[in-house]
DNA sequence: AAGAAAATTGAAAATAATTCTCAAAATTAA
DNA sequence: TTAATTTTGAGAATTATTTTCAATTTTCTT
């Protein structure tokens, strides 16, 4: 596998590891609008197989990227599909993970569904109002 | 919310339940080839709706669709895409997310990426053959 | 430094997966 | 048994991503 990072890789990398959050590759295109759509899906494609970056698909919104940092959860609201990072550790549950799996594991993911607090006012808003949200 | 399930969705319902495994749109598809695919994909958003079945977002392929029943972890080979079902309870982690999350967690997911042992053996045929796979 | 080889890029076309539109058919309610 | 509602199919439309291919840039060889 080609180990070298382009200019262009480095931007994008540059841009993941500064935001510290997951982007899609759109957000990523409209932000480096120097750089060619397929440039960007290279680039992403590269990084993900360096083990720079991750790409999760989660729910029915397109796959976003994030700069590999530390142990956490994500939490995606099955209304809005809003994607929330929730720290916590759960190495020990990958190294489970890994054991159980009978091939090689390189990461483990935990993702959990249900409704963001935000979407749960405008549906419930009793509900939410009795529990003080 | 509808909570009636149509003569077409109780036959993709049916299909996801007596194949005890994960399929694709196209698969369910393929297989009712007397219902339309746009009948197909509402039934599948409809079904996940009512919570009876799960939408699964994995790796670059398409969307994977499982009926819910026990507990278990998904295992994704990053080389060739192909998706594991390996039999592991982490529902008590599974609870250990929700209470963190700050939200309304309905399910978690444990899914872990790597390399499958089929396409290890491919890509290192030595290392394979000396751990005795 | 010059020329050859290899890698990267951009623009646009192509593909794949999913969703939307809308009129017809089926189901349920009044 | 008519009206209202829901579901459906066919195909068009959309969205996200990948591919193609010639041009440019970078790296390697001498």
């Amino acid at each position: 596998m080609n180990e070298r990072i382009s200019a262009n890789a480095k931007a994008v990398l540059k841009l993941l590891a500064d935001k510290r959050c997951h982007l899609t590759a759109e957000e990523i295109i409209r932000d480096l609008d120097h750089i060619a759509t397929a440039t960007v899906y290279r680039a992403l494609d590269h990084l993900t197989e360096l083990g720079h970056i991750r790409r999760l698909s989660l729910g029915k919104k397109s796959a976003v990227y994030e700069y590999i940092r530390d142990s956490h959860v994500h939490f995606v609201c099955s209304r809005c599909g809003k994607v929330y990072d929730v720290s916590a550790d759960f190495t020990g549950m990958t190294r489970e993970a890994a054991k159980v799996c009978g091939h090689h594991v390189n990461w483990a993911e935990v993702t959990a569904h249900g409704m963001c607090s935000e979407c749960f006012e405008i549906d419930q808003p009793d509900a939410a109002l009795a529990s003080g949200i």
